[in-house]
RNA sequence: UCCUGAGUAGCUCAGUGGUAGAGCGGUCGGCUGUUAACCGAUUGGUCGUAGGUUCGAAUCCUACCUCAGGAGCCA
């Protein structure tokens, strides 16, 4: 029975345990050695002390950092200072060994290059926090909505709706390339993509059931080349029947505190490692995030904001347009200085099913812009008005006979809904700090990029 | 895709026209209840690739490749 050293570290009296996982350093006196040895648990190590009379001693001298272990012993307080319990070692055993070539060191290592080596980048302490983290804040979403009624839908990855606006899409096909009878019929019968948002779906589960949400990979094939695009990534996207933009901000607003509470309950530790070596502000800011309200900007008030503040932008503020990076940075970074939820933008420049405004110029639209990382949260109310909704797809030349199911939520006992669109890893890069999206999801698709 | 910057030892970097270096890592030895231990020795290179300029190029020029930062697209 192997005890993990998660539990070991947190014991209440000394016992008899064994333990396994990989040796992080070695430190050699004579006639005994300290092994270091982590098993991804957690982010601290267990210190095994190896006297020369214990069997495997002349192993464990040959053991370099990387190879995995097996260690039976006594768990006992430990006499120096840096740890409270240590292994006394009966018994030790090399499972496999790491020569000199294997390529972690007991010193830090930049994220640029873990990320050659994204297979074994999980043995060191950031990335092993990060993932530690994701996987908590997984089981933090599916709580969070349980909690309050939400029901998870898992919608398709293969697709023949675009979810029009939201990005290139990867084609799916059995048609192989040139060799492809002219007429074949291609395996579903149309066109069909990975899916770029479960939105469409969702909301035929939404007008059922009332309030659902999905968690799953979403994939646009867009050749963005950035620290927060990936081509693979994964989506969180609730929508509420019943509810209008202010019930959708409001959702948003609770989400994004709920994950960063549960992050500073549950990953003190990760954390505090994040602080210290990531980003020294980030505790200061979650604990911000956590406490204050989201400071809520219609657009027209944003527009005003950016022109009276005698910034002098690269891109000019023009009313009628989206707003720029830049802008919406100064928004959140220094003009408010917390989470910013941005709305009632400009219909031209949204798709078409969100909700037209009662001006007929901004739709129910709303974007959370959060310090650091930009936009997180991109939702709507959607538009349940059968007549105009035809309008807004007339008007950008989209089929009706594609979106017929779409329409029938309409035509059939239609009630005003809203959702929105949470990209998972944007929420961990703004929990832990880590500023390039490539590093908070286990093997990063990027253009030019699927190793691993 | 566009703009900017960077590619030198396994890793992090110095070297800016004249004999390729340091620290860390690895190996060997010493020392020590050690804490990213410490001390000594040692190992380690197609200077991203291909051309060009020059008596001579890691260094200057051109192209390409890769990576990073920023922009657009968005989550």
């Amino acid at each position: 029975m192997i005890t993990s050293i998660k539990h070991a570290l947190s014991a209440s009296a000394e016992a008899e345990i064994e333990i396994a996982g990989w040796i992080r350093s070695r430190r050699d006196s004579k006639g005994f050695s300290f092994v270091e040895v982590n098993d991804g648990s957690c982010l601290r190590n267990l210190q095994v002390v190896v006297d020369q009379e214990v069997p495997g001693y002349e192993q464990a001298l040959h053991a370099t950092t990387g190879s995995s272990v097996r260690v039976a012993g006594r768990l006992i307080a430990s006499p120096a200072a840096g740890q409270k319990w240590e292994l006394r070692a009966t018994n030790l055993e090399i499972i496999g060994h790491a020569d000199a070539s294997y390529p972690l060191q007991k010193k830090g290592h930049t994220v640029e290059f873990l990320r050659t080596i994204a297979h074994l980048r999980t043995r060191s302490n950031l990335f092993g926090a990060v993932f530690r983290v994701r996987s908590r804040l997984a089981y933090a979403v599916h709580q969070f909505f349980q909690e309050r009624d939400f029901v998870y839908v898992q919608t398709p990855i293969i697709t023949a709706s675009d979810c029009e606006g939201a990005g290139e899409l990867f084609r799916v096909t059995t048609l192989k390339q040139g060799t492809d009878k002219a007429g074949e019929p291609d395996f579903f019968g149309k066109a069909t993509y990975l899916t770029v948002s479960g939105q469409l779906e969702a909301e035929t589960f939404a007008c059922a059931l009332s309030k659902v949400y999905t968690f799953g990979p979403t994939f646009r094939a867009e050749n963005s080349n950035t620290s927060r695009h990936a081509a693979e990534f994964w989506m969180i996207e609730p929508e509420m029947a019943f509810c209008d933009l202010r019930g959708d901000m409001e959702l948003a607003e609770e989400f994004v505190k709920a994950m960063v509470r549960h992050a500073l309950e549950h990953c003190a530790d990760e954390l505090g490692l994040f602080t210290k070596f990531v980003d020294k502000t980030l505790m200061e800011t979650l604990t911000l995030v956590a406490e204050r309200p989201f400071q809520r900007v219609p657009y027209a008030d944003a527009i005003s904001i950016l022109n009276a503040s005698g910034r002098n932008f690269e891109y000019p503020v023009t009313d009628g347009q989206s707003l720029q990076s830049e802008h919406e940075r100064f928004l959140a970074e220094e003009h408010f200085r917390v989470p910013v939820i941005l709305f009632d933008q400009p219909a031209q420049a949204k798709p078409f099913y969100m909700r037209v405004n009662d001006d007929g110029k901004t739709v129910a639209a709303m974007d959370v812009l959060v310090p650091g990382i930009g936009e997180i949260i991109g939702g709507s109310q959607r538009e349940e008005r059968l007549n105009v909704l035809q309008e807004n797809m007339r008007s950008r030349g989209l089929s009706e006979e594609e979106y017929w199911w779409y329409l029938d939520l309409r035509r059939f006992g239609t009630v005003p809904h809203a959702g929105f669109g949470l990209g998972f890893e944007r929420l961990l890069m703004f929990l832990t700090g880590v500023s390039n999206i490539r590093d908070v999801i286990p093997f990063a698709r990027t253009p030019g990029n699927a190793e691993f």
